[in-house]
DNA sequence: CAAAGTGTTGAAATCCATTTCAAAGGAATT
DNA sequence: AATTCCTTTGAAATGGATTTCAACACTTTG
């Protein structure tokens, strides 16, 4: 069924049915009768060819690190859900530090007039630099600040300043600090060094929090923080850079004869949901992942209308949820 | 930059590049030169057009519910992975019990033209099942057995069968089961079976077996473990239907009194990463996920090619990861 | 040496909607 | 009645690739 078809059964010319489509100018007793025949026929106009003509895609890629955290889908969620809102859809590719698979993916949006991209938080060598700068379309990154491009991302070094700060707070004089590298580079960084700050702000010496960086798994938190605790028994508190590592830091804890929340202070980033179903429920500051995706989308979505001339930097607040693992 | 235009620079015609791009015959001599220029130009033909003249495109719909579980992203990343490395994209459309929006975003995904389209597991409608059977392209669903498609799920049965028959042989007397609906209401109902089969089959009768049936989330396991052991204080068993209700219902235990693993067996399906961090680690049933995803695109690549005639239901395997909890 | 077969080539048709342009009709103004 | 000004309309151009078809060059075969 194509356009030229319902034109003739309407009895009228292609242009007429395109302009009922479109909103052009035309006759009610036009309008009538091509919509009796649109909706007799259930004709529905080629994307392809209206592409082709336009050069307009209502489609979005969508980079996403593989890491199969909560927060990643939770982003995504937010993305996808604002995009459909207003009527885009999401193209997924992923990658895992594959630069090459990830620069293929961005040519072949382009080659595909995707109408924007948005780039959950990475790590950025030069090379992709260039290739993001040298995109023809909008860049929306998320979960880091990057220079030169719109960004929403988290509050994650006052988070972290926070959590110390509460830490120090409960009383704990010992604190570790197991931090995470991986994917999200920059908030790891910038969670270090918020705890840093903090903890130098309190009057102790740098040097003496224990600091250890690990990956995003439970299972790196449960070393660290055996190993923290075997390299330093008299530890009260540990921090981690987010709640997987802490669980994993809480199995540890457990391990060792002491008690979370009571022996030794805990807590951890990102708010997820069993948080509150650990044996001490775990302290953690709470971000607004899929707030973030929306916030992404919509950036994009005014980037694209070009109703925005500069590039805007969100950072997301965040609140710190207490629950007595201090 | 167009194919015209690189066939002047090169000084053929386009077809010829064309049929450079796309294997056709072509001798040595204007393959070369053809390359020169592709390269020299950074020319990338534009899909757009592709479409248009061809009528494929590289992108299949997949389809996915808004729940925001572990397995849900990783059936996702299963069925990207898979569909990446065959040079197709992964278009997302998310819904949420809404039909109407999951009926346009099919709608959408064919005039798009996409090759075909992935669903994970959702309830079905009559109304629904039309729309899926009126598709003009080839459809794959995850994550339960629909008759009359390609599907690609997982042995709910027997997984939630063995686990109940490892409960009872572990001397569990007094046995609840937590059921989920919502989603895999069809996983659901088989994880369901499957529990009360191995139940009757040890002997027991069925109306002993006390059921509860909750969403997919730790609130609800732990509110319905504490209805349980409210009514029935000699519960010595809790069979979850998912690990994330498990945790639930561990706090349920822990808030008791009673300690899991030694007064209460308790045990979930997902094997979730989450599981051997439990204060008790937790037993389950471990489902392969990604390979769901990975199968589903697989499948649908191949009734692409058409070289599949029939539908085909692939039962995944699963495996209990047995760690204490019973 | 003619005939048949093989492999290259480019011109032109095609896919389908949008948009420009000019024509035509009708209403309003002089 | 003549002119101007809208509005409505369809013919035709357009976008960028693929593919058919016929022509051509060159081998191979009889």
């Amino acid at each position: 069924m194509t356009i030229k078809e319902v034109a003739e059964l309407a009895g009228v010319s292609p242009a007429a049915v395109s302009r009922y489509l479109n909103g052009g100018s035309l006759s009610k007793g036009k309008k009538d009768i091509i919509q009796k025949t649109i909706e007799e026929t259930g004709y529905r106009p080629s994307v392809a060819a209206q592409v082709m003509r336009t050069g307009r895609v209502n489609q979005i890629g969508v980079l996403v690190p593989k890491v199969n955290s909560d927060s990643v889908s939770q982003v995504l969620a937010g993305i996808t859900e604002e995009l459909q809102n207003r009527g885009y859809m999401a193209v997924l590719g992923s990658y895992d530090s594959e630069d090459e698979k990830e620069i293929n993916f961005l040519r072949a949006m382009e080659t595909n007039q995707a109408a924007g991209v948005i780039v959950m938080a990475m790590n950025m060598t030069l090379e992709k630099k260039k290739v993001y700068e040298s995109l023809s379309m909008p860049v929306v990154v998320t979960g880091q600040n990057f220079k030169g491009f719109s960004c929403v991302y988290h509050d994650d070094y006052n988070a972290m300043r926070q959590l110390m700060k509460k830490m120090i707070q409960a009383g704990r004089k010992h604190i570790a600090y197991i931090g995470a590298f991986e994917q999200d580079l920059q908030a790891g960084e910038a969670r270090r060094r918020g705890a840093e700050a903090a903890y130098v702000e309190a009057g102790f010496e740098k040097k003496q929090l224990h600091t250890k960086t690990v990956g995003f798994t439970a299972e790196e938190g449960y070393d660290a923080a055996k190993d923290i605790l075997k390299k330093y028994p008299d530890t009260d508190g540990i921090l981690c850079a987010s709640d997987i590592i802490a669980v994993g830091a809480l199995q540890a804890i457990r391990e060792s004869g002491k008690k979370a929340g009571e022996d030794i202070g805990i807590a951890g980033v990102d708010d997820m949901w069993m948080d509150r179903f650990q044996e001490i429920p775990l302290t953690s500051a709470h971000l607004y992942f899929k707030e973030c995706g929306r916030r992404a989308a919509k950036l994009l979505m005014e980037e694209i209308g070009g109703a925005k001339r500069m590039k805007e930097q969100v950072c997301l607040d965040f609140s710190i949820v207490e629950r007595g693992s201090l």
